[in-house]
DNA sequence: GTCTATATTCGGATAGAC
DNA sequence: GTCTATCCGAATATAGAC
């Protein structure tokens, strides 16, 4: 793998860790493995090499749910594979934290693969809920885009639970109450 | 007020706004009118000052949420009243925001308002559920944990996905589906 | 492309005067 | 209680040699 690809995915593992404002240049090299003029031969800095490895996850995140998604099965169980999708609970959603972060959210570069990931995320979730119901599959109930944005807070949600109790446990409550309801109808 | 109450508001501000990581002591004083001595005169240092601040929003958090929740109303009325609650949603949750950092994970005298905060509401949550069952409110479905659990993740997870789309609507939408879910049974 | 040297500011704190 | 001085290392680069 090419030294700048080791920083990329330095990058992305320390993001994910420790957040934008607690990754520093000097981290990343070490992780990496490099030296500070490699660094900044091929970045300009820490936002550019933070916006390429946002881009990177942003990519690897979405196809992998993309596999999931598009996978067979009934409207509720594509939903349901996503709920109960293997994941690292503790760790939470390398994208998702990055919301939190107010440099990230100020620097466009930095939000888009952010809000392009959820945004596609929504829609997809929404889409596979309107097929359903046009199959039969599924029951009326809340506007598709609504439903979809309360499967995947709950997922976020569910994270932020977990981390506060230090424990996985919440998450995974919260996404059988979500099923739960999702099947009632 | 005291100097000693400025630092622990412009705590709770600076937190809020920026994390823990992002929040340096000097930002603090700065905030506070209050001088480095005046600030390592009353706290031991950031974390013993974040604590305090932590300690502080916790409570606050709590007694406000508890005026809703023990309102009156049906079950399903007063579990809208949280979810509808009147919010800052690009703002966040300032205590579930903690939950990303890992420095305030890591600190029991951090995380420990965290964890009970949210241990509490859940608890509370749950509790409604199971009055409003007994009471033939509400229809049965999940265990009232876990339909707790995903209530507080709804909202945890709302805010993730404001944020990350720059607009409060994502938020709304995740309520309204939750919402929707609640009533159907 | 990578290395080392250097620069500037900030973060987080201690010491001691007033 | 508050102020100023001082300290040391980290953060985030730039410059120029190899």
């Amino acid at each position: 793998m090419s030294t700048q690809d080791r920083l990329i995915e330095s990058t992305q593992e320390l993001l994910w860790e420790r957040g934008y404002v607690g990754t520093s240049p000097k981290a990343i090299q070490q992780h990496a493995g490099a030296g500070q003029g490699s660094m900044y031969h091929h970045f300009t800095g820490k936002p550019d090499l933070a916006a390429a490895a946002l881009r990177r996850s942003a990519a690897q995140l979405r196809a992998a749910t993309e596999d999931l998604l598009d996978g067979p099965g009934t409207a509720y169980e594509r939903i349901a594979g996503y709920l109960l999708r293997q994941r690292d609970v503790m760790r939470g959603c390398r994208i998702g934290r990055m919301a939190q972060d107010p440099d990230v959210v100020a620097d466009p570069a930095l939000r888009a693969p952010v809000e392009e990931t959820f945004a596609w995320l929504r829609g997809r979730i929404a889409g596979i809920v309107a097929e359903g119901r046009a199959a039969g599959e599924l029951a009326d109930g809340p506007e598709p885009a609504d439903l979809a944005a309360a499967v995947v807070a709950v997922v976020q949600g569910g994270y932020v639970l977990a981390r506060a109790a230090d424990d996985p446990e919440p998450f995974h409550q919260a996404v059988r109450g979500a099923l739960a309801l999702l099947r009632t109808p």
